[in-house]
DNA sequence: AACATAACCGGACCAGAGTCCGTTTGTCTA
DNA sequence: TAGACAAACGGACTCTGGTCCGGTTATGTT
């Protein structure tokens, strides 16, 4: 009994063969579903239908629908992430903080702008789904250590990250904004707040 | 059929007796739902029921849930509307637009601390619908104004309201932050964000 | 007072998200 | 290879927001 105990201390509880498999078919069929009707044809029977699965494992998959939206976002995601971490400057290490922040959230409109719309679904489909996604966890923990000689770092980067809502951004280009008036006003704004620049 | 062309022109649609009287019935009642059983006993069908009504005439006076919602915040909001447009300073006309916008947000914060369910709920209830919200049209067109002379006030102010955004606070709070805390955070951008104070 | 009509009413109906639970299946041990 | 069991399956079910439309009623005119 203990090499049990041993087992289930040590064990990342593995993912069944099954499971891993019928998680591929949804990623896939969400995926197909979306770039052939756009975000309406999305709906969870849908997918679970076109994946030939059964409507609880997709929920047991992913959560939620707002999980699925954001699995669906992830690998493109992760690829900013490791821009960041890895890449060159002023995106990756090296750079001054407020370059980086900059250079991150020119990075993160473009990014926006590919996908608003699954974006804002993966962000709206539940209160506070936005701020749960672990994408959103790391883009405040970067830029909350880019600003960590503010006052309150962290709140600072919430406020940040609010420019870049989904939402809000779909609606001011429901306005006429385009992206480049957007882009130029969250770096105004970013540079406001990372405070004035040290003057020469 | 002038007097009839006279008629159409002049005549603000005014509300049948009946649809009044429901208006005042279905706020009844959803007023009472919510202080008994809070956020989650707000149903359409249940205020529906609640308020004698059938579920279409909620929809036909409010539009939607959050339509619904904003009417039960409205007369608390247009006490802040009169407060800003016609009161005392800082927060009324008279003093400097810094001031200005650093007294509203500290009010609204208050109002927001006071409701933060309720407003929650009428931003969150559809996308896209806080900022199609009365109220919110209002502190944006002021915001914009007092911050007449940045680059893109229009822009400046959408990213202002991001910092009160009700499900981020909702999150802030579950998080643990004060709302001492987020008035500070809040104070500390809006202030950065009109720039640095002209120097003495 | 009778009429015309536009506004309003109610509740049956629909769609989509999320839950539940009896059944099946993969995996690990003996 | 047989057996045990946790994990996964699937689809019927519930709950809620929102639509629709045939019938009703307030209102202003004649």
């Amino acid at each position: 009994m203990n090499d049990e105990l041993l087992r289930v201390l040590s064990r990342p509880p593995r993912e069944r063969a099954d499971a891993a498999r019928n998680r591929a078919r949804v990623l896939d069929a969400a995926a197909r579903l979306f770039t052939e009707g756009g975000v309406e044809a999305l709906t969870v029977d849908a997918v679970a239908r076109a994946a030939e699965v059964g409507k609880g494992t997709v929920f047991r998959r992913f959560g939620d629908k707002s999980g699925l939206v954001a699995a669906l976002l992830d690998e493109r995601e992760r690829r900013l992430q490791e821009r960041i971490v890895f890449g060159d400057p002023p995106l990756g290490p090296g750079a001054p903080a407020r370059d980086r922040a900059l250079a991150f959230f020119d990075a993160y409109l473009t990014h926006l702008a590919d996908h608003l719309d699954l974006v804002r679904l993966s962000e709206t489909a539940a209160p506070g789904a936005r701020y749960r996604v672990g994408s959103y966890v790391f883009w405040h923990r970067h830029l909350a250590i880019l600003c960590a000689d503010r006052p309150d770092p962290d709140h600072l980067a919430h406020v940040m990250l609010g420019m870049v809502d989904a939402d809000l951004n779909a609606e001011l280009r429901e306005h006429g904004y385009s992206w480049d008036r957007i882009r130029a006003g969250v770096a105004a704004a970013v540079g406001a707040l990372f405070g004035p620049t040290a003057a020469p």
